[in-house]
DNA sequence: ACAGCTGATTAAAACGTTTTCGATTTTTGC
DNA sequence: GCAAAAATCGAAAACGTTTTAATCAGCTGT
């Protein structure tokens, strides 16, 4: 392992000038600046970043906790995503992204072990923001950003969950139907704030709610979906679109109401929510709700680098990212 | 941030006995180690990792590199599960992860970053490994484990894909199919090892290989894999049952065949390939080869750990991770 | 009473950097 | 030609640890 000792023996200088060499100081001649680093290449030098990080108090890694003790397993294709953008906007600027997470071995919690490892700043993706350990971090001064729930000391990127509903029944009422069920999710602050869309939806497109409609399913459970889909159809009065759960949870829904005879489009529109990838996969393509899973992983390294770099100017906010509709071949022009 | 000093001071001691205490370390009396220990809990003291790595040559920190050009759909949940298993099982052992990633930023290879950073080990999953850097991290001397690909230098953890296939034939056998067909993929290293599994499977259960049911789809594409699998029920002397490339694109053929006004399994068995989450979630089940990817991953994390701890007694070998034969409802049993 | 132990403690070097500040040399202005 | 200013460089401290080797006090047995 070759050190800036070793090429400051082989340029006759002090290491301090290498270090300033590497770092083109401008406090150096050009022809030393030039001299050194054409050495350090042929050593094949690499400086070493925890003896960087030790002197410069910063490491430029950030840690990820993901902590979900349900390991739902729609999630992991929620989180791959958030994971791959946030890694990308922070190497971009220098960052690396390492994992923080309770190892059996050791007791110390998750703010320890953020501090053990010299994180610059923390991004957490939880199922579970009571979590003590989780209200430590945030609490303890380093720098933080929370995905999809709100601390008011720090920042927060979240998935707009009122927009999407709305959004959808706006386009599907743009397509001619007025009878919009919807099977939503159990009773949880995401189910809350979808069913706000979904009245806020219909009222701007001068609909009524019918309660009848309004069934609850569970997510990502395509069989509570499938029943619920089967029970809207028996109705005399039945709806021509039924917005389900989520994507996999619609998948339920065609399932059962194929089954029972119906075409989707042509006898029921469904629409999903989410926009996995089995939603572009399948055929017909669903016409849903795609989260912008990119851009929320994108937006927390650009707030926790910001916040980071700029600790003075720092207040925490709240930055909101909304999805688009994807116009699927599940929803029927009944317009036409 | 409170350091070793600190508490040295506050006892009274040196900054040498302060660390031997908090390593428990049988040279310091009994008395020593209490009072140390409880002065460091009382000032809440976190140890530095960076420090320490710097010290001993040691990170206990292992690098992942995930390269994937293509970012290939699938791979996401099959990478997500080998990185979880991965994490468990170092982080069991005391070693955390960390992303190794070209940022575009700096100019480092591969080799390179993951000396920056002080890995003590690297592990590969990689769509590419003839890339350069690659190779030159494999060939650098620092403990690898690769995952589905085989350096002589390096231990591989690889998935099986002959016996895949070979099993499954030997499940669809035993229900009584004897015209087997086959939707293979692109002419690829694995797609070769899952063609011989097949004709082996065939082979043990005394069934001959009919040349028009072996047909070239494309992994992960339901629309070949649908126009193959109308193809095959248009033969006059038509299979019973058809292994399909993979899960993704069996969902093709089932939409096709189902379209056709054929009902899985009753008029045609399907088979599917990989286990992925909708072939669990889907009804009917799909009947497929579930690979063991947390098994992968924990087996990347054994093996480099060991080859890190005792690098005397390390030789490259090869780990095979079976799978197993999922019994779902997509497969009729003829027999009856 | 003394050489030799044992057990407990510590001083100091080392790990690979960055950075401050002083020293030395070169250039500038007049 | 000389003082002042600018440019260039280097010694040394610091970041927070671990570990080797040395010190020191108190015992042992003769």
């Amino acid at each position: 392992m070759i050190k800036i000792k070793d090429i400051a023996i082989k340029c006759n200088t002090s290491i301090a000038t290498v270090s300033k060499a590497l770092h083109n100081s401008d406090e150096l001649s050009k022809e030393t600046i030039a001299r050194v680093q054409k050495v350090a290449q042929e050593m094949g030098y690499v400086p070493n970043a925890y003896a960087r990080a030790l002197k410069m108090k910063r490491s430029f890694s950030i840690g990820i906790i993901f902590y979900d003790p349900t390991a739902g397993g729609l999630k992991h294709e929620y989180f791959s995503a958030i994971l791959d953008s946030l890694k990308v906007e922070a190497e971009s600027k220098g960052y690396n992204i390492t994992f923080l997470s309770k190892s059996p071995a050791s007791s110390m919690t998750y703010y320890q072990i953020a501090k053990y490892r010299n994180m610059d700043g923390v991004i957490v993706v939880s199922e579970d923001f009571s979590n003590p350990e989780i209200i430590e971090l945030v609490n303890s001064g380093l720098p933080v950003v929370t995905i999809d729930y709100i601390f008011n000391s720090a920042t927060a990127i979240m998935s707009d969950n009122t927009e999407g509903p709305e959004r959808l029944v706006n386009y599907v009422a743009s397509l001619g139907h007025k009878n919009i069920a919807f099977i939503h999710g159990e009773n949880t602050e995401v189910t809350k704030k979808r069913l706000a869309g979904f009245y806020k939806g219909m009222q701007e497109c001068g609909l009524t709610v019918n309660n009848d409609f309004l069934i609850e399913g569970r997510f990502h459970d395509p069989r509570a979906c499938g029943r619920a889909a089967k029970q809207l159809v028996s109705l005399s009065d039945r709806p021509t679109c039924i917005l389900c759960t989520d994507d996999i949870a619609m998948l339920g829904a065609i399932t059962a109401l194929n089954q029972s005879g119906y075409d989707i489009p042509k006898d029921m529109s469904l629409v999903g929510y989410d926009g996995v990838e089995i939603s572009r996969i399948f055929r017909p393509v669903f016409t849903t709700y795609v989260q912008n899973s990119s851009e929320l992983g994108k937006q927390a390294s650009i707030n926790l680098i910001s916040r980071i770099e700029e600790p003075n100017t720092f207040i925490p906010r709240t930055v909101y990212v909304q999805g688009r509709v994807q116009e699927g071949n599940t929803t029927r022009n009944i317009n036409k």
